[in-house]
DNA sequence: GCCAACGTTGGC
DNA sequence: GCCAACGTTGGC
């Protein structure tokens, strides 16, 4: 059993959408990075926990808990040219890219802002919180998971 | 909207 | 295999 962090834009995907679905349930698509892609593909798995991240937005920070329910299997968005994740590259006998189905778990009262969360010694060392970090999807320790829902 | 930081691409 | 150019991310 593991934790992540995974960040959406809230425009394009936010909690809400996620709790709109068809029993709270929905693929995590559209990762197009290699070191989010391996986390998905090689470590996440089934009941893992993870915080859903809002990016990009007003306030950016955690929205919520979100829960692994099917662990990783290839994005069929990138085989459809319809797609704005579409990859010509991309095979069904070689997929480049994969995703994961995640469960709405709950949602926080308020969001924590990253502020917040950079104000936390606890969390100084979490890539989130640093400088530059572009990582879409990242681990996080147990003491780290802990010390951000004692800030809820 | 700006821009720093980063990842990816492709020529050589 | 290097690295410049380019595109994207994401906080502010």
């Amino acid at each position: 059993m593991q934790y992540w962090l995974m960040k959406s834009e809230p425009e394009t995907y936010s909690i809400d959408d996620l709790i709109a679905q068809k029993k709270q349930t929905d693929y995590w698509d559209g990762v197009r990075n290699y070191q989010a892609r391996n986390m998905m593909r090689d470590q996440m798995s089934k009941g893992d926990l993870a915080f859903f991240y809002h990016s990009n937005c007003k306030i950016p920070g955690i929205a919520g808990i979100i829960k692994i329910v099917k662990t990783g299997y290839p994005d069929d968005t990138q085989f459809d040219p319809q797609s704005k994740y579409y990859d010509f590259k991309a095979t069904t006998d070689k997929p480049r890219w994969y995703r994961v189905d995640v469960k709405f778990v709950k949602k926080f009262k308020e969001i924590i802002p990253l502020t917040t969360l950079k104000q936390n010694p606890a969390l100084s060392k979490m890539a989130l919180v640093q400088k530059g970090n572009r990582l879409s999807i990242m681990p996080v320790t147990e003491a780290q998971w802990h010390a951000i829902l004692d800030m809820v």
